[in-house]
RNA sequence: GCCUCCGUAGCUCAGUCGGAUAGAGCAGCAGCCUUCUAAGCUGACGGUCGUGCGUUCGAGCCGCACCGGGGGUACCA
């Protein structure tokens, strides 16, 4: 472990809201509950009560399916099914009126009085309203980025940053006590190569006539370094060893590495080592237990893995017959260590790349004797932009300094975060260059900035924000600001629960959306009417905490004025 | 060959456990600024959810096969 940096402290979660879906599933498992005991319905597993948003306001604002799900259980008619739950449905503040809809969904809309009874709650509770505790405090740890340090960050590696980032803020978020975790590797054939990289560069910048082999690192931004190197150390490296030039290109990339990841506002907890591994003997400690447990067998000279023990098609080598090991051997010893460090919950943020190495990982600590289920893959595809893979060995690649360069670190982390991370992305430099209301960033940021203005105006003419009769807030738009905003809790954990971090750029466009209905369609500033005015300005505020929130989640500004 | 991810509107993509009429942004079309930021809003257009079988009361979602694309299939990482 090299440094740990201190990072902003995370927000505190103590106060468990009472959130809408949980609310209703648990009225819902109570009447089904009744029901089944009052008719002796044979509910063998436990049913799944799936409770989602209505696609249509005659229906209310969340329906559901449970009777068509329990019609073949009961062989009822699920309209009946669905009237007997109601009936048995236990009165609740939240909820204003239940119907039952063709052909047996259950309706529910929200009681305005209980929606508007929790403006004053996020006002005092603060952006941590919609925390959960899902995590309980247990320790987890995000591994991402662990480029090692032979080269600019690209633009690929960027994505992997940005979501294991956010999804670091969802851990959070959810209860957990989380480190940010960077793994890399600073021996071996890669340091070897770009050592000797720079060295031909700085020949080559001296003058001479010496070209780089196939198997170098081909990127331009090995030039500028030779260059560099020049410039501080004259001819004297002219016959230096490789080693000299391999140290001096390590720090220099490091160095690029951390800037572009302080640029992009991330901070990692943990550098780790891989030679740690091998210094403290924990490597060759594991080749020991492994084959003490019969995992292992020699065969030509090199020390295999029986991974077709665990249903794999082929045995890897752990150990080359030059005695060299694979990847694969301190991977598992640097996961063993996570486990070791007390981690209950371990995500791996790869690249499509790297996502066989993963299962090897899992199979190996728990040959070792460990339980493998915390340990989870985020995969990440590929990005590209405008049709042009990254490729860092070949040097033909856009660097992340360029693309925020150009479009600004915001973009970027957006952008990143707006596709699921099993899909491909397709960087859209034209959109994300765009400053207007096409680019979705500035969409969400100028609705931050709307808001933020209105609030100032309302604070300079003298605006009362105190003691708002929220009754008043009945419009359409008023109640679907406010739903919206309490949404948020669950699209936390949503993400948390399905590893998907994409959900919350499309949670803030959907918010923005429902404060621009409420700016149109709803004055808050009204000197005719100052008790709306300041219902309204409390919904405001509530709505800027909320939208900063959602951003500050993605790690992207929340902009006062624009 | 095998494993894996993807295939949804012209383009880029969402789609919560299998539920009501499949959504958004961009592009293109038609409108809205004496009032808190028009970087905004409204309307219309746009679909054989890759193809074919199957399971189900019900399939974009589950199963099988096929087609197309990415990644992997190392004694590289």
């Amino acid at each position: 472990m090299l440094s740990n940096k201190p990072r902003c402290a995370s927000l505190p979660n103590y106060l468990l809201m009472q959130s809408i879906i949980p609310t209703l599933t648990e009225l819902v498992e109570n009447a089904l509950q009744a029901c089944a005991q009052k008719h002796a319905w044979q509910l063998e597993q436990p049913i799944n009560i799936a409770i989602s948003p209505a696609k249509n306001p005659q229906w209310g604002e969340f329906s559901s399916a449970i009777a068509l799900q329990l019609a073949k259980l009961t062989a009822k008619k699920p309209i009946d099914i669905a009237n007997e739950l109601m009936a048995h449905l236990p009165a609740s503040e939240m909820v204003q009126t239940v119907n039952v809809s063709v052909p047996g969904f259950l309706n529910f809309s929200i009681s305005q009085n209980w929606l508007s009874a929790q403006i004053p709650q996020i006002l005092s509770t603060g952006a941590s309203y919609w925390n959960s505790n899902d995590g309980q405090g247990k320790k987890a740890m995000v591994e991402f980025v662990s480029a090692n340090p032979t080269g600019p960050l690209s633009v690929g590696r960027g994505r992997g940053g940005v979501v294991g980032d956010t999804f670091a803020n969802i851990l959070q978020a959810v209860g957990y006590d989380v480190t940010r975790e960077y793994y890399f590797n600073n021996a071996g054939n890669q340091m070897r190569l770009l050592g000797e990289s720079l060295q031909i560069r700085y020949l080559q910048v001296l003058g001479e006539a010496v070209e780089l082999g196939e198997n170098h690192y081909q990127g331009e931004y090995l030039f500028e370094l030779g260059k560099r190197l020049v410039a501080e150390k004259g001819e004297s490296l002219r016959t230096a060893e490789v080693e000299t030039f391999s140290k001096y290109a390590e720090l220099a990339m490091f160095d690029s590495i951390k800037a572009t990841l302080e640029r992009m506002n991330i901070y990692m907890d943990v550098y780790f080592n891989e030679n740690s591994l091998f210094e403290d003997g924990s490597v060759w400690d594991v080749v020991n237990r492994l084959t003490a447990g019969g995992f292992t067998y020699e065969k030509d000279g090199a020390i295999w893995f029986v991974t077709t023990r665990f249903g794999v098609e082929k045995d890897r080598v752990l150990v080359r017959s030059q005695g060299v090991p694979t990847y694969r051997l301190p991977d598992i010893a640097y996961h063993e260590n996570k486990l070791r460090r007390g981690f209950e919950l371990i995500v791996d943020v790869l690249g499509a790349d790297h996502k066989d190495e993963f299962p090897d990982v899992k199979m190996g600590v728990e040959a070792l004797g460990y339980n493998a289920d915390g340990i989870h893959l985020l995969m990440n595809q590929f990005v590209s932009v405008k049709g042009q893979r990254m490729s860092t060995r070949a040097g033909r690649f856009t660097t992340l300094d360029e693309l925020m360069d150009e479009v600004g670190a915001d973009v970027v982390r957006f952008f990143m975060l707006q596709r699921d991370s099993s899909s491909h992305l397709e960087f859209d430099l034209d959109l994300a260059l765009e400053q207007s209301e096409k680019n979705p960033v500035f969409y969400v940021q100028y609705a931050h900035a709307r808001i933020s203005s209105i609030l100032r105006k309302a604070q300079e003419e003298g605006y009362s924000f105190e003691n708002a009769d929220l009754a008043l807030l009945a419009e359409p738009a008023e109640k679907a600001l406010l739903l919206k905003l309490l949404e948020l809790s669950e699209v936390v954990r949503m993400c948390a629960k399905e590893f998907a971090p994409h959900h919350l750029t499309y949670y803030a466009r959907d918010l923005a959306s429902a404060f621009h209905a409420f700016y149109r369609d709803c004055r808050v500033l009204d000197s005719q009417n100052l008790p709306l005015s300041t219902a309204r300005l409390q919904l405001t505020a509530v709505a800027q905490i909320g939208l900063a929130r959602a951003l500050h989640l993605c790690g992207v500004s929340a902009p006062e004025t624009m």
